[in-house]
RNA sequence: GGGGCCGUAGCUCAAUUGGUUAGAGUACCGGACUGUCGAUCCGGUGGUUGGGGGUUCGAGUCCCCUCGGCCUCGCCA
């Protein structure tokens, strides 16, 4: 070993013993006739000090030693004089008295410093990201992550869980996402794709015995991004036999129970609390809800069809929907210029025509500049439907059932953040469950499965396969945190005849199903056992507990919006003999 | 594919309505200094204002194209 202690070890109980510390220099102050350095490793931070009695030549060298040089330095640790303690450093009441130095590596000017205080650009930072990595935050994060894994692992280890490692060239399904492919160089002309999630092997796994197993798995989506939304994530995937849809979620209950008790402190109350889809649609609009504020929706249809105002009428009777959500004392938050800006913002991203607002007055009365449009007896009644109260403002969608959910959640979530409903730190679980089967794609007839077409449908709802699929609900279950999809699980189809009835829904017809899926039908047939699993966002859930905007900061080495790595160029251009031997030719943009 | 924000010194930012030689802090280089902890003080280097085109007597500023980053809609079983 080069040192004998970290960056963090060393305290007062060290004293006059000796010590050889390597690190970073984090800042060097130089005094001429004293130096002080700030040496840091991933532990901690140690002040390192060269006096006079460290001799001329000691002292020159560490006048010369820069930012993030990479050193070595032996000393005797000492208490700092009298007041000259520093509080801010857990070191901070020692000091090591330098008599050797040595310079491990010089660090050349930096693009930035991982010790500013302003953060540089996220291209900088990902380009140079050994610099960003090295910053504390960024190890906290990381670290975090680790101890995270490190608790989900021991977790199922605890409950008999047996990890296996799935296949990362596996075959294209055209279901679901865009798959990112794989030319195989032996079989010319044809393609892996990279896993977009372990899902048909897990389910293999249990038909052949396994009964519970997990997986720390890196999945591929080949995707636009998000700010919660990497091309490759980490789901922590299991799947287990004889276990129906509450044996899944107490199991997942537990486990947030767990982390969050020795990741953060907290005591999280079971069970979660769980909520059916429609009911998530109907209160909140979307099926991830934010329950970490209120502000649910309110149906007025049958008041609107009552209305004067025009636009709510035709709504009404045209069979849309006329719903709101109330802000409470958000009136005089809101201007005009504001509400305008709202009114775009509903426009451009969820394809609203308009958005109705009313604003309670201090005596009482609506404002609105289409209140002319209502009866005075009707503005009752919708200020009584609200219990809404003088300050409050109200924000209305008038439209399809669709759209009035995508713009009321829209709303509710920008007003929540806006109007801060909720504390930063705030952390809210749960369940939503009993999703549809199936969906109407919005441009084709056919349907397609809301989660994956090995979905288990509700037993009571099976017969209604063959005669309504849009009335049939699976089980199926998303575990939610503050709003985003943390993960979901669903319980399987384990009768081949089932699974024949889906895929044959889904318009995979029986050829295709036995060329793309043969292998799942096969297993099936050979003795299956009833099963069922979930797959939980690793980065999402580390985003959360970590309390951060973006998931790349809880990404070592995380992609741009473009999915480019722009420390090493990824993705990047290929000798041609490569491709020659892949078989494979690049048609240019403006050819296609 | 659509909408929006951004790009000025290595970094973080400023620059009046379109108007003289594009500034500051920090980093870097040189110098001074024994108790600092974002050390301080003095001096200095550093710019194709992302790139290209246009409008104009004059463009960091206005317009078009393009590259890159971020947010978002679509998309993400």
């Amino acid at each position: 070993m080069l040192r004998t202690h970290t960056c963090g070890d060393l305290r007062l109980s060290d004293k006059d013993t000796e010590a050889t510390l390597c690190g970073w220099v984090d800042v060097n102050r130089d005094h001429g006739g004293g130096v002080f350095v700030d040496l840091r490793d991933r532990y901690g931070k140690t002040q390192v000090v060269f006096g006079p009695e460290s001799g001329a030549e000691l002292l020159e060298a560490a006048g010369r030693l820069r930012s993030e040089y990479v050193i070595r330095v032996t000393g005797v640790v000492s208490q700092r004089p009298q007041g000259q303690a520093n509080p801010k450093l857990a070191s901070g009441e020692i000091e090591l008295r330098c008599r050797s130095l040595e310079v491990l590596n010089k660090s050349a000017p930096l693009p930035f410093n991982p010790g500013q205080e302003e953060l540089p650009g996220e291209d900088l930072r990902l380009k140079h990201r050994y610099l960003d990595l090295r910053r504390e935050q960024m190890q906290k994060n990381l670290f975090l992550r680790s101890r995270m894994i490190k608790i989900m692992r021991d977790y199922f280890e605890e409950q008999q869980f047996i990890d296996v490692e799935t296949p990362m060239l596996g075959r294209s399904t055209p279901e679901g996402a865009r798959d990112y492919l794989v030319p195989s160089r032996v079989h010319n002309g044809q393609f892996y794709a990279l896993p977009q999630s372990p899902q048909l092997y897990k389910q293999i796994l249990m038909m052949a015995g396994f009964d519970r197993y997990v997986q720390v798995a890196r999945c591929f989506r080949d995707e636009d991004l998000r700010a919660d939304r990497q091309p490759e994530f980490t789901q922590l995937d299991l799947e287990m036999s004889f276990v129906d849809a509450d044996d899944i979620m107490h199991l997942i209950d537990r486990l947030m129970q767990r982390l969050a008790k020795d990741v953060l402190g907290l005591e999280l109350k079971l069970p979660l609390p769980r909520m059916t889809y429609d009911e998530a649609m109907e209160r909140f609009g979307h099926d991830a809800p934010d329950l970490r504020f209120g502000m649910e929706i309110v149906d007025c249809t049958d008041l609107a069809a009552k209305a004067e105002f025009r636009v709510f009428r035709s709504v009404a009777e045209s069979g849309g929907r006329v719903r709101g959500i109330k802000a409470e004392g958000a009136a005089t938050k809101y201007s005009r210029r504001l509400l305008d800006d709202l009114t775009e913002y509903v426009k451009n991203d969820f394809g609203a025509k308009g958005m109705a607002w009313f604003r309670v007055e201090k005596d009482g009365t609506l404002f609105s500049p289409i209140a002319k449009n209502f009866a005075p007896e009707l503005l009752a009644e919708f200020k009584q439907r609200f219990d809404a109260q003088p300050g409050d403002l109200l924000l209305f969608s008038a439209d399809t059932w669709e759209v009035t959910c995508k713009t009321l959640n829209g709303l509710r979530r920008r007003l929540g953040e806006e109007l801060e409903l909720y504390e930063p730190g705030q952390m809210h679980f749960s369940w939503v469950v009993e999703f549809p089967m199936f969906e109407k794609l919005p441009n084709e007839e056919r349907w397609t499965a809301m989660h994956h077409p090995f979905t288990a449908p509700r037993p009571q709802d099976a017969a209604q396969l063959a005669t309504d699929p849009s009335a049939c609900r699976a089980v199926a279950y998303d575990l939610i945190v503050n709003g985003a999809e943390a993960g979901g699980g669903t319980i399987r189809i384990h009768d081949p005849d089932a699974q024949r009835q889906v895929f044959e829904l889904l318009g995979i017809d029986a050829e295709t199903a036995e060329e793309r899926f043969g292998f799942l039908l096969d297993a099936l047939k050979f003795g299956a056992p009833p099963h069922g699993g979930i797959a939980l966002g690793i980065d999402r859930l580390v985003m959360v507990f970590a309390n951060l905007d973006s998931l790349r900061d809880c990404i070592a080495f995380p992609k741009t919006q473009r999915a480019a790595d722009l420390m090493t160029g990824a993705p990047g251009d290929v000798d041609h003999d490569q491709l020659r031997e892949l078989g494979v030719r690049v048609v240019r943009e403006d050819e296609k």
